[in-house]
DNA sequence: TCAAAAATGATTGACGTCTGTCTTTTTTAG
DNA sequence: CTAAAAAAGACAGACGTCAATCATTTTTGA
């Protein structure tokens, strides 16, 4: 019942260990006929390289370098932990990872790091996606060398990046559209929508995500959204005010950050609160769902994620096709929140 | 800046290699002085031991084994299908998964194969769990002759059992409950719980989790919930009966299995279809939630189940501390519903 | 102080694979 | 038919750990 070795593979043939290996490993100088007959010993023994066996023999470890942007951003800082937490646990595997900071939300200065990796510095990349040709200069550039690269929560440089790990934004904003809907059952109402910037395309799709499906209600209003820059004193600011100039507002979706700000203004309003759904589950948003100043939190759960990006490189750097990742929003509301040490990984 | 081997730990604290591997592995007949100049050289090092260098030394492989509940509701089978399909993924981990499958809840038939395992058959069993003391008792049997065992699903066995790997059922119905409530926003309703039996604990404790949760708006009514014992035209009668005797049903919270008759029902309903709430993604109740028959589906993850499961038999195995699994129930809506291949492994 | 016991050291052959070298056999071409 | 080239085989030393044996040194107690 042992698995077949090499060796059984070579019997089972009639040819040498050697000559197994050559075939085995590609290394050329077979003929024809013996590769074909190692070839079908293995199909019929289903033999299966000891993977293990072979990384400690060639002394293989995987170098792996994740390019994370850095900032007060709460989401970003889990991420960083989530990440050096996987690193820690993953290093039994001869997995080394390497977090490299970068400036959030700049993608040129991230294609500048990019262009800096060298031939031997590492066997696979990670990043942050953002929209920039020289960033797709740069993946392309890896991927000439070798060096597959994948982007991460969201999605950039075309087909050159070896895969794409992340939810979809779209869905992310229909949910979002889908909850709030829901919850004004079959009540009219108006809804605003908070974002960072108009021009980020993942903001733009979580938006349109949220219209189409709240454009299927025509109670329901989709006011302009309120474009906030990264700023808190701006959500401060257009928040307030567009509250107090509309005080039918019956919904909030916020698309982008600035949540904490956000938060205060909640906490200030009289009763019947709009019904809000933020976007990640951090240190701030978590206590306003527990108390119910908002209603729900979309979150990309950042370990799935980072777990699905590591099994991906590992798949993608022993060359086996990547398993297909499959990140989904998930919704927290006030009940199901996971227990308060969990990003998922060990305690 | 390669990984220190014991080798290093060795010469670093100043013994031979044999004696730093009687203190590594406990062999005893080594000095005090000697054994914490080891220690304290690991220490120092940071050594870990190579883990798959050791599987290989000693031809250690995992033998895991399952017990699934065979039957024909389909999360039993997506269950089966999960784990045979993670089962082929961790072949390469030296994983053998076995799947022995018994009659569903059966827990004297489940106790019964429990108490055939033999010392030699394997190191790790998972199991559904269910209500039992013959089944603590077998348990309690393997735990003394050294395999662990863990519960899946649903909790059982008490202490006896390792760990539990599943969901919070309270959690669970509190987050239908949740739904549920924000679906009527500040409507009147009357919510009719559906269950397979009273008697089954994971099924009351939805319950109870979705009446702690609605019992917050007085103006929404639980009704007495109608149980189905898992026979389908049970489902069809009572429900078609209930249905007529009350036409002011404003929700349905179906916690057991029966779905399908229960969609059959919904479909046959006329405009203002009671808000639905179901458990578990099946082939059945994804498209009725896709089509809108039913509003959201609480999902468990069998997949991150059985992948958290299984880690945590290789680290039960291994003799380290299980990972904290924190499994959270999940909602699905229309709108973030998983890739159609999708149950979270590869394609 | 000496023998017994305890502790330590030295060494070896696995495990399954990789990689290199060297020899032998077979095939091919002239 | 012969020389060269191609293919195949044999073998050995790693990788880091385990597990066992045997020899040597140190400690202990009478």
């Amino acid at each position: 019942m042992r698995n077949p070795t090499l060796h059984d593979v070579a019997r089972a043939a009639g040819v040498s260990y050697s000559t197994a290996d050559r075939v085995l490993n590609e290394r050329g100088g077979v003929a024809e006929k013996s590769v074909l007959r190692v070839r079908h010993a293995i199909e019929k023994l289903g033999y299966r390289r000891d993977i293990h066996a072979a990384n400690l023999s060639r002394r293989r470890s995987y170098a792996f370098r994740f390019y994370l942007p850095h900032g007060d951003h709460s989401f970003f800082s889990i991420l960083r932990q989530t990440v050096e937490q996987q690193a820690r646990q993953r290093l039994a595997d001869r997995i080394a990872i390497a977090i490299h900071e970068v400036p959030a939300l700049d993608a040129e200065a991230l294609a500048d790091q990019l262009l800096l990796i060298g031939r031997q510095d590492c066997d696979c990349v990670a990043f942050v996606g953002a929209d920039s040709a020289r960033l797709t200069q740069a993946v392309s550039r890896l991927a000439g060398m070798g060096i597959p690269a994948i982007s991460l929560i969201s999605d950039a440089a075309g087909d050159a990046r070896a895969q794409y790990v992340g939810i979809d934004n779209r869905v992310a904003g229909r949910t979002a559209g889908r909850l709030i809907r829901l919850a004004h059952s079959r009540r009219s109402g108006r809804i605003l929508p908070i974002l960072g910037k108009l021009g980020v395309r993942d903001h733009r799709d979580r938006l349109d995500g949220a219209r189409e499906v709240l454009a299927e209600t025509p109670a329901l209003q989709v006011l302009a959204p309120l474009e906030i820059l990264d700023r808190p004193e701006r959500m401060r600011d257009s928040l307030t005010a567009a509250l107090h100039a509309d005080p039918g507002v019956t919904g909030i979706y916020s698309i982008g950050a600035g949540n904490r700000a956000l938060i205060d203004i909640l906490g200030r309003l009289a009763a019947p609160r709009p019904f809000a759904v933020l976007h990640e589950l951090t240190p701030q948003t978590r206590p306003a769902l527990e108390s119910g100043l908002i209603d729900a939190i979309i979150d990309q759960k950042p370990a799935e994620e980072i777990r699905s990006a590591i099994d991906a490189m590992k798949a993608i750097a022993d060359r086996q096709t990547p398993p297909a990742t499959d990140i989904t929003p998930t919704i927290y509301l006030k009940d199901n929140l996971p227990g308060p040490a969990g990003n998922g990984g060990p305690a």
